[in-house]
DNA sequence: AGCGGTTTTTGAATCGACTCAAACCCCCAA
DNA sequence: TTGGGGGTTTGAGTCGATTCAAAAACCGCT
C-alpha cells in the first residue's frame, strides 16, 4: 500500500541511507556484494524512488511544460510530438498544458508550472507581450516561445509567417485569381496577423491588379471556416471571389465543406490554400494545397534551446530560430480549366 | 533569480515561518495586520510558493497522468480536453503522455509518472491485461482504464464497442449492402477487436446472406486506411464490396480518399462508415456517417472516478462505467440511389 | 495587579532523498 | 607491530513547506 521510502530499504539491507542513496546514484562506487543486497532488498519492497524529495533536495526538475494553443489542433499534437521525441532522449517529461487561447487559462497553467518547478516552459503565447512571461524568467524558469518571435529577451523557435502568407498569395495570383479572399483570425494572434500582412504583400506587388477580401472570425476553427465559406458562397457569382487563403488548415476545411455543400466545385469555382499542412490537409476529399511548416521540428528546437539554456546558464545566449515554410500545392490550388 | 522561499518572507515580514504558512493556507486564522505585512513581503520578493516542498510533506500531489495511444488522434485530444476540465475544477493539472501504442514508451511513463507521485493515472493501456497496472495500484497509485473496460480490480470508462459495431454493421446491411469489408487494426488492441466483434454479430443475425471481408492494418491511422482504399478500389467491381466499416475515422478518412483518387463515388459505388465522429468526420468533403462516443465525456468520468476514489479511499468500490455509441449518419452512407 | 479565556504566533519535528566530511576496513610495506 | 593509503560506508545536515503542541499576547473583569 503504502510505498516503501530508502530508510526501509536501508534498514532491510542492512546498510546506511546514503549507501542506497549511491546504489540507485552512482552504482560503480559501490562493492557489488553490497550493491546486490541493496538491489534485492529494492526488489523485494518494490521500491520506487520518491521523485519529488530527490528534486526537491537537487533542485532541478526533469520535467518542462508546454503551453499550447488548442490541443484539438492537430498542428499542435505534431509540434508536442517533436518536442516529447527529443526530450525523451534526456530522460525528460513534457507535460502538454492546453491554453485554448485563454489569457486566464494560460495565466493559470503558467502559475501551476512556476510552483512545480518545472525546468522550463515552451509556450505558444496568447499575448507574446505579456509581463507574465518575463516574469517567470526572472525568476528563474526559462521560456522558450514556440511558433512566435521574440526579441533578444528569450529563446524562441518561430516560421517566417510573412513569407508563408506570401507564397500562398502570389501562388494564387499567378494561377490566375484576381479576386482573393483571406479568412483569418483575430489579428491580436501574432502568427494569424503576419500571415495576413504576408498575403496583402504579395497582392500589393502586383500593383492593384489584384482585389483582397479579408473575413475576421472569432476563432481559428472548422466551424468558422465553414461559417465563412457559407458567407461566401453566397456571393452572386460576379463578385464572388475565385480563390480563398485560410489562416489554419481548420479554417480551410470548413470552408472546403461549405463549398461542397453549396455545390461549388473546388478548384474551379474556388481554389483553396490552408496552412500548416497537417494531415488532415492532404486527406481531405479535395487534396488541400497548404503552407507547411516543419512541426515537429518547431518543438524538437524549442526543447533543444530549452535544454542549452539550462544546462549552460552562463555561456547561454538567447538565440531567435525562424524557420521557412514552403507551399505544398495540391487539388485544391490546382490550374484551373480556361473558361 | 533564485526563487525565494518561506522563510525569506517570514524573516522581510518580521514573523516565523509557521504564520507565513498560514497566511498561504489559512489566512482567516491569522490576524489582519500580520496577514498583510505578509502579502506584501511575499509581493516584494515576488515569491512563489514551491509545490514540490509542499508535496513532499503532504504526500498527495495534485496531477493525474493521462496516457494514450496516439496524441495526434483527434479523438484522443477531445477525451484529454473533458478529462482536464473536470480536474480544472478541482485544481488539478493533467499531464498528457503519448505512448503511441508502444509499450516500451508506454513503460516509462508510467515509470515516470508513479516517481512523481502523481494523485493517479489514467490510461488508455496498450494492454489491458499488464501487470504493471495492477502494481501500480498495489503500491498505491489509482488507476483509471479509459475506454477500455476493467474487470474488477480497478475503475474504467469504456463505451460499449460491440455495440458500435453491431450498430454500424446493421445500419450499412439495412441500407442494402451484402458485400461489406471491415477495416481495421490489430486485434491486441481490444477495443478494435470488440467492434469488429460487433459487425459481425449484426452479419450473422442475418443468416448468412451478407458477406464480410476484413482487412487488417498496422496501425489505426490515415496512410493505413488510404492503402486498403486501394487495395479495395482495384477489385473488379462484382466482386468488390459495396460498403466499408472502418475501426476508426482515421481510417475512414484514408479510405474515402483512396476512392476519390480511384473515382469511385461516396457512397453510391461504396459506403463508408467510420468509429469516434471526430470533428474531421463531419467536416470532410463527403460528411462521413460515424458511430460516436462521448469523448470529452470519457475523458471528464475518468477524472471523476479518479478523485473518488483518491478523496475516500476506504469506502471506495471499483465501478466499471460503459456508455452507449450510437450511430451519426451522414452522406457517406446516405441512401444509395436505386440502379 | 491578577486571572481565566481567547486569539495569535512560534519553532522544532517531519516528509524522502542527496551530499560530503569523517570514520572505517583491509592490505601491504616498513 | 605500526603507519599509510586505497576503497567503502556512514550519518548528520539539508532542501522548503506543513503541522501542532506549547508559548505568548491580548482582553475584559474583578
Amino acid at each position: 500500500m503504502a510505498t516503501s521510502s530508502i530508510k526501509e530499504v536501508a534498514q532491510l539491507a542492512r546498510v546506511s541511507v546514503g549507501t542506497v542513496s549511491n546504489v540507485l546514484n552512482r552504482p560503480e562506487i559501490v562493492s557489488p556484494a553490497t550493491r546486490e543486497r541493496v538491489f534485492k532488498a529494492i526488489r523485494e519492497l518494490g521500491f520506487v524512488r520518491n521523485e519529488v524529495a530527490r528534486h526537491l533536495r537537487v533542485g532541478r526538475s526533469r520535467t518542462v511544460g508546454l503551453v499550447v494553443l488548442d490541443v484539438a489542433n492537430p498542428f499542435f499534437a505534431d509540434v508536442a510530438q517533436g518536442a516529447e521525441a527529443l526530450a525523451d532522449e534526456h530522460d525528460t517529461m513534457v507535460v502538454l498544458c492546453n491554453s485554448a487561447a485563454d489569457p486566464r487559462r494560460e495565466r493559470r497553467h503558467l502559475d501551476q508550472l512556476e510552483q512545480q518547478r518545472v525546468m522550463g516552459i515552451l509556450i505558444t503565447p496568447v499575448d507574446a507581450g505579456s509581463p507574465r512571461l518575463a516574469e517567470l524568467a526572472a525568476r528563474g524558469t526559462p521560456v522558450v516561445l514556440v511558433d512566435s518571435a521574440a526579441t533578444g529577451l528569450q529563446c524562441s523557435v518561430a516560421v517566417d509567417d510573412r513569407l508563408g502568407g506570401h507564397l500562398a498569395g502570389s501562388h494564387l495570383i499567378e494561377r490566375g485569381h484576381r479576386r482573393i479572399t483571406y479568412v483569418g483570425g483575430p489579428p491580436s494572434i501574432k502568427q494569424v496577423a503576419d500571415r495576413h500582412a504576408g498575403i496583402m504583400n504579395a497582392v500589393a506587388e502586383t500593383g492593384g491588379d489584384v482585389e483582397l477580401v479579408s473575413h475576421v472570425l472569432p476563432a481559428l476553427s472548422v466551424a468558422g471556416g465553414r461559417a465563412a465559406g457559407e458567407r461566401v458562397a453566397g456571393l452572386p457569382a460576379k463578385r464572388r471571389p475565385t480563390a480563398a487563403f485560410c489562416a489554419n488548415d481548420l479554417i480551410a476545411l470548413g470552408f472546403l465543406q461549405a463549398m461542397a455543400a453549396r455545390g461549388l466545385r473546388v478548384p474551379d469555382d474556388m481554389a483553396i490554400v490552408g496552412y500548416d499542412d497537417i494531415d488532415f490537409a492532404a486527406a481531405a476529399a479535395v487534396p488541400l494545397s497548404s503552407v507547411r511548416q516543419p512541426r515537429e521540428l518547431l518543438g524538437r528546437t524549442a526543447v533543444d534551446l530549452l535544454l542549452e539554456e539550462v544546462t549552460a546558464p552562463e555561456q547561454h545566449r538567447h538565440r531567435q530560430v525562424i524557420f521557412q515554410p514552403d507551399l505544398v500545392v495540391r487539388e485544391s490550388s490546382a490550374l484551373r480549366r480556361r473558361e
